[in-house]
RNA sequence: GGUGGGUUGGCGGAGAGGUUACGCACCGGAUUGCAAAUCCGUGAAGACCGGUUCGAUUCCGGUACCCACCUCCA
């Protein structure tokens, strides 16, 4: 049994897990709010918790961890979205309009997802499903005098629970000082946020004690854990920006309906995701999700191979770069696997056979505090010249980083047919060529053959020797036909 | 202004108080008609200034620079 180690934000040391309940180790990670496809910087905290789980599953057992992701699906964006349908002339009701968005959006996140090999959570709760714990929770706080009404609102007392501000290192007087935000004046104290508001008639709305109107961003988290995983439970995270004020509030909310429960004992953060070098935006001209990678032929192993080689407590780069070397690099493991034998058949023997274990190096880098790096390192030193059997180790930690949901459909990732790019109608001419060149290599007039093949890579082909006298080419995806013609040979 | 984090070889990027990270690139070698690919190997670092220590890139303090959050963006 290896000790997992993790960096928890609420004391900023490494610390050994000890979980609550070994028998059931219970996350809970921030979810999306579903009004649009996810980008690129959603996609690292799913990473990092599939990769915790995965370890997780493979130190406790596979019964052993349970793991909430929420979709927040009330929010202003889902209503503006909406109400915009509404105004070009939708026959359906408000209500209707905004669930059609949020479903959706859940199934393109979920397609989105799954391509990145995350693995579905036990339980993925919509904030409208939980609607009435909500609301008990804010009554609750209410009688515990951690909250009070103002003015159709229910605000939450942040002077009411000494311990606000602990887990992001600052104090409300420090806050208040340095505050941007314009105050509500029915506010008791600046930094109070909402519970519950009101809701007009045009708006997605619910009957509360305090009339119709909506719940605050922060209380779905806190109701949805401690419904699905109680009011004490092991591990909690979500992106740093979501360190204060997301998860500031949610541990008000909770430790003060729950006195002495303890909430979550560890929190886990990851930094944010650049672009060459820039914040993600959409006003740089940088922004883009999943989605549009995924249509630009980028393979989702491709995308979780540079997301796993930066550790998840650093910002991490995406740049053309990276995805081209990851690409090289899955490509040569998945090559040197299906060379192997390796079928979704060949790993049930394996498995059957009992040497589907993973590196020793690489559970023990993934232990120290989610190492990615340094388990894909070792991993760049396995010896890939071997029998199935002896790549066994090297496949099930593949497995275990979550690169193979299929063990079919690596040959096709390994690009194994290089020799064409589909049915392109230049695949012949070019064939003609190198037809040419075979024969001008026969009779040794290396001159022309070289001359052909430095005519062909000046367009774009790249065109390699193979032994046996063989050879491959292959066609750039965009190659436009008509240069053949101006082809100096 | 407040809070938190970062600064590692040409580039990317880790761990560890003393022993090769690793990858890409480069250079040398093997192989090849030549390329490409592949294999083997060498070199290359720790922002700056102090302190602790037998010894620090790793711990502590300061300086500079960068980033994030303080705005319902993961």
């Amino acid at each position: 049994m290896v000790q997992i180690r993790l960096t928890n934000t609420r004391t900023r040391r490494k610390e050994d897990l000890v979980p609550i309940d070994p028998a059931n180790v219970r996350l809970y990670l921030c979810g999306p709010t579903v009004y649009d496809r996810a980008h690129l910087g959603n996609a690292r905290p799913v990473l990092v918790f599939d990769l915790l789980v995965r370890l997780l599953r493979h130190e406790y057992g596979d019964g052993a961890v349970t793991y909430v992701r929420n979709f927040t699906d009330v929010d202003d964006k889902i209503n503006a979205e909406a109400q915009r349908r509404k105004a070009l002339g939708s026959p359906l009701s408000l209500e209707a309009l905004v669930t059609e968005r949020t479903e959706e959006t859940i199934a393109w996140y979920h397609a989105d997802m799954d391509a990145l090999g995350a693995m579905r959570p036990d339980h993925e709760p919509r904030a409208t499903e939980y609607i009435a714990q909500m609301i008990e929770m804010t009554r609750d706080l209410i009688t515990r005098g951690h909250a009070y009404e103002a003015e159709g609102h229910v605000l939450f007392d942040v002077r009411s629970f000494p311990d606000y501000g602990k887990l992001s290192g600052r104090s409300v007087d420090d806050m208040i000082a340095g505050a941007r935000v314009e105050v509500a004046p029915f506010k008791r104290d600046p930094m109070d946020f909402v519970l519950w508001k009101p809701s007009t008639d045009d708006l997605p709305g619910w009957d509360s004690p305090w009339g119709r109107g909506r719940p605050g961003w922060h209380i779905e988290c806190s109701a949805m854990s401690a419904a699905l995983l109680g009011p004490h439970f092991d591990i909690h995270g979500g992106g740093i920006d979501l360190q204060f004020p997301h998860h500031e509030n949610e541990i008000a909310q909770s430790c003060c309906a729950h006195p002495g429960a303890g909430f979550a004992n560890v929190w886990l953060h990851n930094e944010m995701l650049q672009v060459e070098g820039k914040k993600m935006s959409k006003s740089l001209g940088n922004f883009f999700t999943v989605r549009d990678l995924l249509d630009r032929g980028v393979p989702g192993e491709v995308i979780r191979f540079v997301m796993l080689s930066t550790h998840y407590r650093k910002p991490m780069d995406w740049t053309e770069a990276k995805a081209r070397d990851a690409e090289r690099h899955i490509e040569k493991w998945f090559f040197a696997l299906v060379q192997a034998g390796y079928t979704r058949r060949m790993v049930e023997i394996l498995k059957e056979g009992g040497v589907w274990t993973p590196m020793d190096a690489v559970v023990d880098a993934l232990a120290n505090d989610l190492n990615a790096s340094g388990a894909l390192a070792a991993l760049h030193e396995f010896d890939l010249n071997g029998t199935a059997v002896q790549l066994a180790p090297f496949a099930a930690s593949l497995d275990l980083l979550g690169f193979v949901s299929d063990w079919d459909e690596i040959a096709s990732i390994a690009r194994m047919g290089v020799s064409t790019v589909g049915e392109h109608p230049a695949h012949d001419r070019v064939a003609a060529l190198l037809l040419d060149r075979q024969e001008a290599k026969r009779v040794k007039d290396f001159a022309s053959a070289d001359r052909i093949r430095k005519a062909l890579e000046g367009v774009g082909i790249q065109v390699q020797d193979a032994p046996g006298g063989n050879y491959s080419f292959t066609l750039p995806a965009d190659f436009d036909e008509a240069v053949l013609d101006k082809l100096d040979l």
